[in-house]
DNA sequence: GCAATATTTGCGCGATGCTGCAAATGTTGT
DNA sequence: ACAACATTTGCAGCATCGCGCAAATATTGC
């Protein structure tokens, strides 16, 4: 009774739980796309006037970009001195994109 | 020659490509987010009328987050007489996402 | 406390996005 | 050709987003 068969509704609720739009919304920005792959590339942090230079922007702009990445789980801040320096969530990034993958992939199994 | 070594810039270049902000912003809205998840139960195509339950919006809007995944390479439409029949492109989303995940891992241990 | 440096936040502007309504387009059957 | 049904597109309103500039906040060193 515990496992009353996976109904299709079960799978669909899952995939759209995992599909969150507040993650992909921090990833459909070109800047902060760029500022993600530059991240990506430093094993140690980085400050915010550092990564200003790959975006093109001004530094409130990328402060702001690195806010929402933050709330969105992306990315880390940590205070060093008069710098903030952000580091990205590789591992939690990678584990959310390929959970998408997994529960998309559930549910096209269980369909077809 | 032709291999100088993978540098920094080349894999962040690869996650910068692997990461498409038009996929993400096909994803970033919660409408086509239940869309997606409604298509994914799915193995046969689902007629736009038959995808206006689960949105909660007019018709017209439920076409237009439609033509927006067609766009974004999500889905694919076919027309069956009167009506015209959407279906996940499941695989190449999946393949998507799980490249994403991998170019960021390389990227991250390449770096640590 | 004060000046210097690094980052964040307030504000306003222009661009983009989502929506409903109505009109246009495409398709089938009479 | 016409009516009925399904979908798309044009339009306008309203919200949200991304941006630069300037002001505020935080931290360090004198």
């Amino acid at each position: 009774m515990s496992e009353p068969a996976p109904l299709p509704t079960a799978c669909e609720a899952a995939l759209s739980a995992a599909l969150r739009p507040a993650l992909f919304k921090a990833l459909c920005d070109p800047v902060r796309v760029s500022i993600v792959a530059r991240l990506a590339t430093r094993q140690d942090p980085v400050a915010v006037s550092d990564l200003v230079a790959c975006c093109g922007i001004d530094f409130s702009g990328v402060s702001r970009h690195l806010k929402l990445l933050r709330q969105a789980g992306v990315v880390s801040a940590t205070r060093e001195g008069r710098s903030v320096r952000y580091s990205l969530n590789s591992d939690a990034l990678c584990q959310v994109l390929r959970a998408s993958a997994d529960a998309l992939e559930q549910c096209s199994e269980q369909a077809g």
